[in-house]
DNA sequence: GTGAAAGCGCTAACAT
DNA sequence: ATGTTAGCGCTTTCAC
């Protein structure tokens, strides 16, 4: 690989001459410059870069901790990140980390070590371990989707518990009463938020909670299947049943076909995140859309901010949701 | 931030006994190294991995160009990429491309600018430009997935046409005689493959090609439901639909059964891929499985060999594929 | 076993 | 407008 001297030894130049002539163009004369350039395409000089982040001590590196990569909704984030990042010249470096601490604590490393400028988190945990916060008021980092409750570093989330009401007001609007919630994983306060919300609107309507209408699952399509096995098991089948998210409503509304019930006719299904797959479900899934890619851009936006030193006060960005009621919820179906 | 002077001086040994504690601590002594050791503590010491990468000119990333991450295949390949990178100490550097091969170009430059050592590319198409191939025989990269036929790099692939032949027989086997294709992206080699790997058992068995039978798609569930109603309008309905993917065949399916059909009892449906949505769907897809978390492994394993050197010519491995018999094919309708 | 010193490729003062 | 030079933080000969 020919280097900068190279480059200035055959243009009769010093590696300064060279350096200014691709930084700041203007303060070279055209004569000389032209004279680099074409230097500069003789030998195939191409910068190393490594070497320009090292003496800069910017790598524009931003590493994002996603728990998996293979669920759709994060998908959508990491292409809005991408597309973010790309713009400002940075890079991302992918942690999938199954959620594992230890895993998160490993690339939170890459910022302390100087590998990446920053971190972005896509669960509510904190990766970095003490030391990183003396003499700092906030940390290199930004918490988004399912957020901390932190002055820590900005945060981008949703109001999960109005847009949970919101949707199960919906099922009540249309004559629900006997409504099952499929949860999240238990370790994730999304679920905590969406729950409070599904209790808000039950009390709204002066319905009466019942927790034996709470169902478990893990946001996955596998936990939204056995979990519709267990309402089937019911002893008193409920009229609608929301899910967390859309994977696990998608994997409900299998199960109840399978067992012979119509949708919305028989058993009303709602979701949450509105993933492509939502749309073409059969019938397409009733769910709350949360702006994805926005989701993502922000997170970056605000994460390059941080690091600029253009903020000092971790903002709290609370992103706009829209529920799309489809075909999978109906009006409720007379008592049995 | 500490560098490594700061540590020596307060240990009271020189920078290189600190350097020869953490790479080769075998090689001093034990005193001195738990001086050291105590004094990284006490500074709170974290080497700059910047440096240590200009200066070594080894970046241990790998650039990753993925058309789209929206797919669910491909988030399966990325994470296991993402696996045996971590396991090899390589991180991932992510480009969502879009197909674009400009966006490719410009992350491709990240390996001749040294900010990644290698490059795996998901796409067929060689995104370096020509000065990269002189006096070298192979380029640090490796094709998986949908892969150039050539010898600049190992490639990763699977045999498309004779699994997408093995998932037309299954049909013809269930007596099926008029089947529809939907194809993929119209510049995928992919679609020649699966289409050629369609005829293949066509012609074995005896049925007559006939290119009416064959619909436009590009791999997305709204090219699916789309292809659905063509295929809905054609003069003579199949009987069962091929789809060079599973998102395809899922929006497919979608717009089978709003039109009223029965699946697989009017019309069978088959997918490739196997994402994890086909396996609930309803009915649940059949399908050609594909070892997508393998594709990664073997792709980043394989590329980290050609740095290392391990890999002179380049090899073109064939990863097993699976036909999973599903719900969504059945025995053949009577004639209409 | 340990230290001194060179240097990876580049940028940015500072000089001229 | 251009050149000289001092490092960025680290590893690695080469001495001792």
């Amino acid at each position: 690989m020919p280097n900068i001297r190279e480059v200035a030894g055959l243009a009769g130049v010093s590696v300064a001459t060279v350096s200014r002539t691709l930084q700041q163009p203007e303060r070279v004369s055209p004569k000389t410059r032209s004279r680099v350039m074409s230097a500069i395409s003789e030998v195939g000089y191409k910068p190393n870069l490594m070497a320009v982040k090292f003496r800069s001590g910017k790598t524009q590196n931003l590493v994002v901790l996603v728990p998996t990569v293979a669920n759709v909704f994060f998908a959508r984030v990491i292409s809005g990140m991408q597309e973010a990042a790309a713009e400002r010249g940075y890079s991302l470096l992918l942690g999938n980390t199954l959620g594992n601490e230890e895993i998160e604590a490993g690339y939170a490393k890459m910022v302390q070590t100087s590998q990446a400028d920053g971190l972005i988190q896509l669960r509510a945990h904190n990766p970095f371990d003490s030391s990183m916060l003396k003499d700092r008021e906030l940390l290199p980092m930004v918490n988004a989707c399912e957020v901390l409750d932190t002055s820590l570093c900005p945060v981008v989330t949703l109001d999960n518990r109005t847009a949970a009401r919101a949707m199960t007001r919906h099922l009540i609007s249309l004559g629900h009463k006997c409504i099952a919630l499929i949860k999240g994983p238990k370790s994730s306060p999304l679920t905590q938020e969406r729950l409070a919300g599904y209790r808000d609107a039950l009390a709204e309507a002066g319905i009466a909670f019942d927790d034996a209408l709470l169902f478990a699952g893990d946001f996955t399509l596998q936990s939204g299947h056995e979990a519709a096995k267990h309402i089937l098991a019911h002893n008193t089948r409920p009229t609608a049943v929301f899910c967390e998210n859309d994977e696990t409503a998608i994997g409900a509304m299998q199960g109840f076909k399978q067992a012979g019930l119509k949708i919305p006719d028989d058993i009303s299904v709602a979701g949450f995140d509105d993933i492509a797959f939502s749309a073409f479900s059969d019938p397409p899934l009733t769910t709350i859309a949360q702006p994805a890619e926005e989701f993502g851009h922000t997170a970056v936006n605000l994460l390059i901010d941080v690091l600029d030193g253009k903020i000092k006060r971790a903002p709290k960005v609370i992103m706009p949701y829209e529920l799309i009621a489809r075909a999978s919820t109906g009006p409720a179906p007379r008592a049995i």
